[in-house]
DNA sequence: CCAAAAGTGTTCTCGGTACACCCATGT
DNA sequence: ACATGGGTGTACCGAGAACACTTTTGG
């Protein structure tokens, strides 16, 4: 039996006694590049795409078991991660979705297996340096990759209004605490990089000047060495306090 | 046997069937009255006490379950609720509380129960004008009262922990949305009350002039005729748009 | 008529807005 | 030198803060 049958097997056998029952974990977890707000989606079929996410061990708390879900799909640690929103409509089942995925690698299935019951699922979004995180696909999906926020392929479940509650969430963090915003940057950024995140998330142009000076007289930020070899006047160079 | 070591005994050996397992939810009902916020609170034991709360039926939504615990014990429908937060240390299990509990009370309990497994808990904060609601205890515990947000007794598990929260959660609420506070009095009201409502959440002293023009300006509240046969000058009384 | 509460107005300050101006650098 | 992007300054406006003043009621 091929490896990722077997971890296949294991999952549906074990998962019951190893567990909490009931309850998952949605990470919606975003990174930035070119201008764009990107997530990071699983591809479970042809057509079809997921959140990364997975379940809670029996002696995990809920936040270990998000930093290591984290972790699973993107290769590090200490990353901002933050419960935003538990889904807990009556309709939340895998169901179908898994007993179609499952036959079709070959691991036999059945409907009373306990992950094709109802899961209420705990909303946590991350924020990533994309050029540090390395998408890592799992025994199950064909594929992990970053796709701009705006748009989306089909998603399995309610995992589209997952999304879109994290993304509002995500925007009013960014305007309530000042530094949240740069880690989605580099450990060095420059304001005009910081600016036109802001410009992006909020989708909308704002004023350079008073920006930067929000931003500086805020006090999160520390001024370092200019940035140097850059086409055009050179910018300083900012990192978190 | 009597009636409450009944609904004792169905709990824990129908409960199983009927709920889901490892999740729980907690209210934490916020009350107004004579110049203090008060929550309500359920009298396990003599010293002990905890915040109402229970599980969700198999084919319940998060919210309906919410609201019917909600309606449990205040006999009210319809009533400002909104998630919070989500409670999922590792540590959260009743185990200890409800076997005493239900050994005082003469009900045979053991340790594999479902009941005594961990729980995460999914934190609900709830408005209520407290002249309208009528706190109910149910069959397990001995009374259900109003206490000061400022002066709590001793309560079970993370339950002051889960009310600090709440009470955090509710005044970032109170200051994005201008209406939410309404919620805490009569229908109609006055300027005045629920300028003293909005000091009280917030402990601390508050503009007249600024709140009523600022209140008025919001657009949330329309103005009706004067009360009438008060002592001074008679305000004018307001809805809730 | 007076004390007390309710309602409204005045002034000042501060932070947001729009825009202008200067600086630095690679082509 | 100059186009381009980076950094900072100025003038204006509106909302918040502190406080004063007027209005209404019961005693």
């Amino acid at each position: 039996m091929p490896q990722h049958q077997q971890a296949m097997h294991a999952l549906l056998t074990e998962g019951e006694r190893l567990f909490l029952s009931n309850i998952s974990i949605d990470n919606v977890i975003f990174g930035y590049a070119s201008n764009s707000l990107k997530v990071l989606l699983l591809q479970v079929t042809d057509t079809q795409w997921m959140l990364p996410g997975g379940y809670i061990f029996k002696n995990e708390s809920l936040d270990a078991a998000a930093n290591r879900i984290l972790e699973e799909r993107i290769a590090l640690r200490d990353i901002f991660l933050r419960q935003f929103h538990v889904f807990g409509e009556t309709d939340r089942s895998f169901s179908n979705e898994i007993t179609s995925l499952f036959n079709e690698l070959g691991v036999p299935t059945n409907p009373d297996l306990w992950i094709n019951q109802r899961f209420v699922s705990v909303g946590y979004y991350a924020l990533v340096d994309i050029n540090k995180a390395q998408p890592r696909p799992n025994q199950f999906v064909k594929a992990c990759s970053w796709h701009p926020v705006e748009e989306l392929p089909p998603l399995l479940l309610d995992h589209n209004e997952i999304i879109k509650v994290a993304k509002e969430r995500f925007r009013k963090d960014l305007n309530a605490y000042d530094a949240i915003g740069s880690h989605l940057l580099p450990d060095k950024f420059t304001m005009p990089e910081l600016h036109r995140l802001y410009e992006t998330v909020f989708d909308k142009s704002m004023d350079r000047s008073r920006f930067q000076k929000k931003m500086l007289d805020s006090g999160v930020f520390e001024r370092l060495h200019k940035k140097k070899g850059v086409a055009h006047r050179s910018p300083y160079l900012y990192r978190a306090k």
